[in-house]
DNA sequence: CATAATAGACAATGTGGTTGTCTATATAGT
DNA sequence: ACTATATAGACAACCACATTGTCTATTATG
C-alpha cells in the first residue's frame, strides 16, 4: 500500500511544467528573431486581440492595475509589438494595436506551443496529455484570464 | 474526429494551477498567523532546511545570484523566520537557520498543502491525481527547485 | 448644466531580481 | 612559507513589474 505524495509536490510540479515550457517558448522565440519577448507578453498580446483595447480596459482583462498595464504597454511598443493610436469616438481613449510584428509572433508562438506539446504528447501519451489538461481544467478557475469571451485566447492562429 | 487542445493552454492551466494552489495556501498561512510570509518564502524556507545554509549556497540552490539570495534573507530576518550565526569554522560564512517560528510554519504549510492535496483528489479522484503527479514528474526536470523567472510571483493577480 | 465616472499621465514606493565592485578569508601550487 | 586564486558576503546602481495615490481631460448622467 503506498502512501499519498506530499502535497507540496504538487504546485512545485505545476510551476516546474509550466516553467520548462515558457523557458523553451522563450529560447525558440529568441533563436527565431524575437529576443526582447518576455514571459509575459504573450499574455498580454492575446488579450489585446486583433481588435485592439485600452490600458485601461487590459488592466480589467488581466486583472492588474491600469498603471501596470500601461507600463507594459509602454516596453511593447518600444519593442515594436504594439502601437498606440488616438480615438476618434472618445478623446480620453488610445486604442492599443497589435503590429504586423506582433501579430507574427504570437502566431510563431501559437506554433511553438503546439510543439512543446506534442513533445509531452510524445513522452506521455496522447491520451494520458488529453487527461492532464482536462483535470487541471477541472481544478482551476474557468473564467481567469477571462478565457471565457470568446474569440481571443487562441483566436489569433 | 476531435482534434487537439491548443499548445498554450497547457502553461496557462499549469500556472493558473499553481497560482490557485499557492494564493490558497497564503491565504490560509495569513488565517493561521503568518500573514507575512509570501509565495517564495516556504521555498525559500525549504531550501534552507533544517541544517541551514549559507548565502551563497543557497542563491546556488535556488539558481539566483548570492545577493538576491542574501536580499530574501534579509526580510526572512527581519520578520523572523530565520536567523545568522557566524560559521567558527570559516570567518566568511554566516550561517542562516530557521528559528522555531520557521519551522512551526513550514509544518503548517506542508499540513496546509496536504489539505489542498485532498481537495483535489476528491475533485478528480486519487487515481487520477496520481497519474497527473506522475506525468508531471516525467517531464519536469528531476532536482529542480529553481525559482528564476523574475516577476512570476505575485503577477497577475 | 452640474455632478459623477472614466481614461490616461505622473510620482512615489515595494519586491525581487540583476551586474559590478569591494574587502576579508580560505585554499592550492610552486 | 608565499603567492595566486577562489570564495563569502556587503554595498551600490539598476531593471522589471507591480502597487496606491493624485491630477487633468473628457464623457456620461440626473
Amino acid at each position: 500500500m503506498s502512501t499519498d505524495p506530499p502535497g507540496w509536490e504538487l504546485p512545485l510540479r505545476l510551476l516546474l511544467g509550466f516553467r520548462v515550457l515558457i523557458d523553451e517558448l522563450h529560447a525558440e522565440l529568441a533563436r527565431q528573431g524575437h529576443p526582447d519577448l518576455r514571459p509575459m507578453h504573450g499574455f498580454v498580446m492575446q488579450a489585446i486581440g486583433r481588435g485592439g483595447t485600452t490600458a485601461a480596459e487590459l488592466g480589467r482583462l488581466l486583472g492588474v492595475s491600469k498603471q501596470a498595464a500601461g507600463k507594459t504597454i509602454d516596453t511593447l511598443e518600444r519593442v515594436g509589438y504594439v502601437e498606440r493610436g488616438a480615438d476618434p469616438a472618445d478623446a480620453r481613449r488610445k486604442v492599443v494595436r497589435l503590429t504586423e510584428r506582433g501579430i507574427e509572433s504570437l502566431a510563431l508562438a501559437a506554433r511553438i506551443f503546439d510543439d512543446l506539446r506534442a513533445r509531452w504528447a510524445h513522452a506521455l501519451g496522447e491520451d494520458r496529455l488529453r487527461a492532464l489538461e482536462t483535470d487541471l481544467r477541472a481544478v482551476t478557475p474557468p473564467g481567469a484570464l477571462r478565457l471565457d469571451i470568446p474569440g481571443w485566447f487562441g483566436g489569433l492562429d
